[in-house]
DNA sequence: CTGAAAGCGCTTACAG
DNA sequence: CTGAAAGCGCTTACAG
């Protein structure tokens, strides 16, 4: 192997005992601008061949010869070189990166769609950025400098309300863009969510059928759950039914809130036979406040929960629930932007999807039959 | 003020209806590598100053004329212009990237560190790139090139066992970092935890004072799970305990695990008066399997969680854990951060903190009194 | 299959 | 307080 053509300086073996020392980097340090790590400069002239050589070993080693790919990925080896992919996706304008928005991951099912989703772009080598834009609009429209400042080759959005001038930037950017967790019915780029109204109309539906009238509603006032909401009373209403008792608690969602809103619900509205939740952590506070109260769930009061937790297929109760498929969601969201991002000619056609939901039914919506069937 | 001084062409003014569309860049489309987003230069042309003093009014503002800055602002604005921090980070060698390395982000403690740390660090003006290392120690290695490859100005990492290569690798790209979540002897640079150990010795202490005797653990076999199991052992066995059955449950840890692990545990040993738990959701699950196996908790068994996750407070009965404050150790973190990365003199000398920990006691671990001391 | 030149969009380091 | 020149470390777009 040729030997580095530039003068050896500096760099002095400063850890001994570390085992094999990278070997020392030809680098010259002679502008005082350096950074003192390996550049493509570096690899190439210990390589012995241009830096477009050893860019092209990196990023399409097909069109390298074996031997030479053979010769520059020891100097890479030998030098200890790590690309910078900011110079990288400067020239390039490609900077790996996709840019994640969500309301908070202190919550599993945000957290679950997240980690799908890094996991999965992770695959295709894209780094993930993450947004936490709280539940208030107007601060992902705070986050939106910070991430077009990064030239993200891709961004995912939680939700599908935002300001119009969010719209118009993200629209003139012309990044690739999934909207997520949510149906649109005019989404900016692609999409992929479920339908918070259904499952709103679902639930009732599936309530109605179990023969309970008596409805109360303990819900987050966050944009989904509004519709949710608005979802469960339309097809109530529907059947008759007016007038229901609704608590509403604050963002994010405990077992603790479900607790003292259930307590206020049950003040307001004695004679419930079952209470619907926007969240299972929700539900969960409810089932536990009943029990101290002595009020039997399910016999005396059913609840329903949303977002299938971990835990409410192992309460005591079982707890019903909605389930929610966020890995799918995360999955599907990271395909949509690598195939966009990847493909020069346009990409697949069908860029919105409904994953739809799935009510599940547990112990906590089953009375145990009174009248005996038999 | 001055007009623009290069021609202007293209640029279509494509939404009409969108309010105030930003002005038409004077960019000319001359360069086949042009993105077709301002940028300085034609700010600069516009405002008829330099691209510098451009540069200057958006990370020096105090250095240029008030008359000069407005100007600038205004063209900023007409144009749109979003800075490009891919060449900005190049050209300085700060990327304003943090890196931040949690194992999931499906566990509530993690994930409110990883809050913390954004909000905080977002508050200096730097974003966090999440990297998820699951809890396999190996692919924190191979997470490492896709984050040194970013230059991020920092990293956080959580826990202090990493393999050497890790440890020589960091080392040497000289970036800040902050390990978390863990005291350690030996830190690599900065440090923000608390000892695992003095957590197992102290719930220990505590359990065999309030009388407790015949131990059982269900624990989740990870790092940090296994050094507060040897602290809580050793303890027990200076008090002359031993054998302590253990039920070894895989990460991450869920209320179904502890129900079914206590189920197994309670085969191999059924005299236990107190089981002790690696986590708040599998202390949850051992006290509803005791509970559905009329177990009374406390009286019967005492059970205590860690983490004191939202709900321990609400369960019934209340669940005893160990308090762990990760707002704090995020905050922490990042300020640590910022500090060595802004401060051009050696920053503040106190770079280690054990933000220590408290026993939360409740109401599973608090017998009611069988014996009356009135 | 390989390389010389130019440029991505900023900021540093001077100089005035 | 302001600007001209050079450079950060890559890749594009050619050319051979």
């Amino acid at each position: 192997m040729k030997q580095a053509k530039k003068a050896i300086e500096g760099n002095p073996p400063s850890e001994e005992g570390s085992g094999k020392t990278p070997a020392a980097l030809p680098h010259a340090r002679s502008s005082p601008r350096a950074t003192g790590s390996a550049t493509v400069a570096d690899v190439a002239s210990i390589a012995g061949v241009s830096a477009m050589t050893v860019s092209r070993v990196l990023n399409n080693p097909e069109r390298v010869s074996p031997r030479t790919l053979a010769v520059v990925k020891g100097a890479i080896e030998r030098t200890g070189y790590v690309p910078n992919l900011l110079a990288g996706g400067l020239a390039s304008r490609r900077s790996r990166l996709v840019a994640v928005v969500v309301p908070t991951i202190a919550n599993s099912m945000f957290a679950q769609v997240t980690q799908a989703l890094t996991d999965e772009l992770g695959k295709s080598g894209y780094q993930v950025m993450l947004g936490l834009s709280g539940y208030d609009v107007s601060r992902e429209q705070e986050l939106l400098d910070a991430i077009l400042s990064r030239r993200p080759d891709g961004i995912v959005l939680t939700g599908t309300v935002h300001t119009d001038t969010t719209r118009t930037r993200l629209l003139k950017s012309g990044i690739p863009l999934v909207e997520t967790w949510d149906m649109s019915p005019s989404p900016m780029d692609m999409l992929v969510g479920f339908s918070h109204e259904q499952v709103g109309e679902a639930v009732a539906e599936y309530l109605l059928g179990k023969g309970y009238r008596r409805f109360g509603l303990v819900f987050a006032n966050d944009q989904r759950g509004d519709v949710r909401r608005s979802g469960l009373l339309a097809a109530l209403a529907r059947h008759g039914i007016s007038d229901v008792p609704l608590e509403s608690v604050p963002v994010p969602t405990t077992m603790g809130l479900g607790k003292r809103h259930f307590a206020k619900l049950l003040e307001r509205a004695p004679g419930l036979d079952v209470v619907v939740c926007s969240s299972d952590p929700l539900a969960q506070g409810v089932v536990v406040e009943a029990q101290e109260r002595g009020i039997a769930v399910p016999d005396q009061l059913a609840v329903m929960g949303f977002g299938d937790y971990d835990f409410a297929a192992e309460l005591s109760p079982t707890l019903s629930s909605v389930s929610i498929d966020g890995k799918a969601i995360g999955i599907r969201a990271a395909r949509f932007l690598v195939a966009r991002i990847e493909k020069t000619e346009s990409a697949g056609s069908e860029t919105v999807v409904d994953v739809g939901f799935s009510i599940i039914e547990r112990r906590s919506t089953s009375k145990s039959k009174s009248k005996s069937t038999t």
